[in-house]
DNA sequence: CACCTCGGTTCATTGATTGAACTAACGGAG
DNA sequence: CTCCGTTAGTTCAATCAATGAACCGAGGTG
């Protein structure tokens, strides 16, 4: 994508978002950090994404307060991408979108389902439980593989741990 | 950005979203669109567009079925875009993503208020009407200008328009 | 007939993305 | 102590997309 400035447009709100946001790839990392993805090397093998691209949008993300990089371990020191209160508040965008494309352009249906797990219901698309009836915070919610789930197959540590349901923004185990 | 072909990622329902809309200015399009914007010349100049990147857009919205072409007159025959029933269904994601922008990036707070015009009452970052409890429809809102509004100060027709209040969807007359 | 509008297309320049190769810090095996 | 493996990056040439200015064409209008 070309310069964020440029961006100038009316709704800054949207604007300033997808400067941010709008960027090849970053939706992708951030979505793939609710699914519990931490290491720079899981987000590497699971997105296919070019090394210098990730660690590039790594860093806007945590300039924007979306991820924390925070250590791990001590000696060799490695660190961490979580998201950050203001990075899970994208969860209602993030949903929606998924849920468009689930509906409009995904030709088995959603790869990924989201359970409500006090209600074991799945969320609509404003990312609301229709049997509580409130919206269903991401913490709360589980991720499970769905109709159009891993076509086509791959074969990395997260898609493998992802192919069990899992709480969301729990970290991955990826033995 | 590049290719669209090699999010070949896992979610494929949020990966094929963003195949399309994840490009460098679609969005703005869309949201757009939503505002009553239709025709080329007004998302001209009220994106500040190459307008090669313009023409690509429209053409991508509609071959995804997100806008349709059709003609506004005959002889000189000139077409508008309008949304269709699936570029609608884009309004909580668009939504979302204004929310979350609005709260976190926009210095000033979001340019753009959404009413529900049954109630009256603003909706939340789910798209949800706090007073009657309800999704509510994109063609039951009434859009706004926010306290972030118009900064910087743009002139355009398309802006001047939407200086008041306008009922979402509606064709925007920009004499 | 000259000129204006609207909706594009064309094209050279600039800038971002890509993928392969390289770097660096450390732990462990032999 | 040396070599190897792991993790997390950086560097760089080649490629691909975005930019913006200029051009085009079908109709009006004066």
């Amino acid at each position: 994508m070309a310069l964020g400035k440029d961006y100038e447009a009316q709704d800054c709100a949207l604007a300033r978002a997808l400067e941010l946001l709008g960027e090849r790839w970053t939706l992708l990392i951030v979505r793939d950090a609710f699914y519990g993805v931490r290491r720079y090397g899981d987000f590497l093998a699971h997105l296919d994404i070019p090394r210098a691209v990730l660690a590039t949008r790594l860093q806007a993300l945590v300039d924007a307060g979306v991820l924390a990089r925070r250590p791990y371990q001590e000696s060799p020191r490695r660190h961490e991408y979580v998201l950050t209160e203001r990075g899970r508040g994208l969860w209602p965008a993030l949903n929606a979108l998924g849920h468009w494309g689930g509906e409009h352009l995904a030709p088995f249906g959603p790869c990924r389902l989201y359970t409500h797990l006090p209600c074991g219901t799945r969320v609509d698309r404003t990312g609301t439980c229709p049997a509580c009836g409130r919206f269903a915070p991401p913490e709360e919610l589980e991720v499970r593989p769905g109709p159009g789930a891993d076509r086509p197959h791959r074969d990395d540590a997260v898609s493998r741990a992802l192919r069990r349901p899992h709480r969301m923004l729990e970290p991955l185990l990826t033995e």
